[in-house]
DNA sequence: TTGAAAAATGGAACATGTTCCAGTTTGGGC
DNA sequence: GCCCAAACTGGAACATGTTCCATTTTTCAA
């Protein structure tokens, strides 16, 4: 409008791409601000677009489905795999649990949300296969994973002839079944972290080393105990 | 109206009930036959209501949602308990594993049908909480479950620590986030029996007893070839 | 046999995800 | 400075899960 001296849009691809970049960013705003301010009721996806003022067809226009668009706030809400690399522990079986507790952390401080978030995205309704997977994102989660696993192999912790990706994906059906269980409300949050801190605990036993094996034994007691006790 | 000689409805408390039972049959068959025929498309509650010859309200009334319809169509489905306990096997993991391979056999048979009942379930919207749970039948199973465990306890295979509850616990998430990933369409249906039945070795191992974990070695290397072959 | 209670019916209605369409705004290249 | 294509807008529309209503059918009891 009133011509600031030099607004840096040449940066990222003209003006129209920066304004279909702030235009998702309201509306990823929007159904965030909507989930924390009502939970569950009213994230429709008039409230989203009337929140972030913009027209009803707009975010369809730019995410595709009011999953696309849950995705994006879930994604954009978890500075995960940054935190994740800056973990510091004894071996490497440890780390894999701090990495553990990191990502549970996000549902413990904020059940409400993330139990909406998850179960708008379960909602498969709509032809729509926009996957439950945002490759990148996603992939780079998967492969921090799996570099922690290969850690404890080398470490001598974890047997070798399982490949960490396996193991991987082992770990990652168990805790959506977790989540799930949670998100429908089988599961209480307090429980949560137990729950999945001793499946962990008892798949990486599964493929350990005798060394390995001693350590998990630990923290399996230790989990089993914390259930017990609720 | 024309008074038969004697119909057998005392048996069972009444015309009025058996009526309803036999609404809800029909209700429940037509589900069922509206997955079978067209798969995910026209799965509504119109459609199941017409097919059933009933009123759009009266599946409402006897179920309560469409969940709750679709889960009774699964639960019609399955005459799982009474086949589980006929199971035969060296020793109680193989018993397990015999177990796993005959719940595996339904999906694997019939991919569409059991893809969409899955999705139909996962589908949350709407307040109800008719639970992922009709706790008869979900109990029984795990009630089932619990035993086949604790035999392996008794024979001495898996380690006594850990309670046949938590066990069958995290048996039962690692089963839910397969199945979830696998109604995504993330899994093949060619990969899901050896993942799930990976992961079932894995969990069992990180639970085992000397005696157990070689056994359930063997198996988890079976599994690792397999999925490397596919 | 008759009357009251229980249930199903047909139909409308509402909220919601999603799509379609015609008209308008807007940024970018000439 | 001007034109075009891309994008947004407003609004209608459709299918669907779900609820509400007044009306009719059906069962059970007196």
């Amino acid at each position: 409008m009133d011509g600031e001296a030099d607004d840096r849009l040449s940066l990222d691809g003209g003006r129209r791409e920066q304004a279909k970049a702030e235009r998702r960013t309201r509306i990823v705003r929007a159904a965030r601000d909507l989930i924390r301010e009502t939970g569950d009721t009213d994230l429709s996806m008039r409230a989203i677009a009337s929140r972030a003022g913009v027209s009803l067809t707009t975010p369809y226009n730019l995410f595709g489905s009011k999953r696309a668009v849950v995705l994006a706030v879930f994604e954009d809400e978890r500075d995960f795999v940054e935190r994740f690399s800056r973990l510091q522990a004894a071996n490497a079986l440890d780390r894999i649990f701090a990495a553990h507790e990191l990502a549970n952390s996000y549902f413990v401080e904020d059940p409400e949300f993330y139990r909406t978030l998850w179960k708008a995205l379960l909602n498969t309704q709509g032809a729509d296969s926009t996957g439950l997977a945002t490759p990148e994102r996603l992939e780079a989660n998967r492969a921090a994973w799996r570099i922690l696993l290969q850690g404890a192999q080398d470490e001598g912790l974890l047997d070798s002839i399982v490949s960490p990706d396996l193991v991987e994906r082992t770990l990652s059906n168990f805790v959506g079944g977790t989540l799930l269980s949670w998100a429908m409300g089988l599961l209480s949050t307090e429980v949560l972290g137990p729950t999945t801190s001793l499946g962990y605990a008892v798949i990486l036993r599964g493929v350990a080393t005798p060394a390995g094996a001693s350590i998990l034994r630990t923290r399996i007691d230790v989990c089993r105990q914390a259930l017990a006790g609720g």
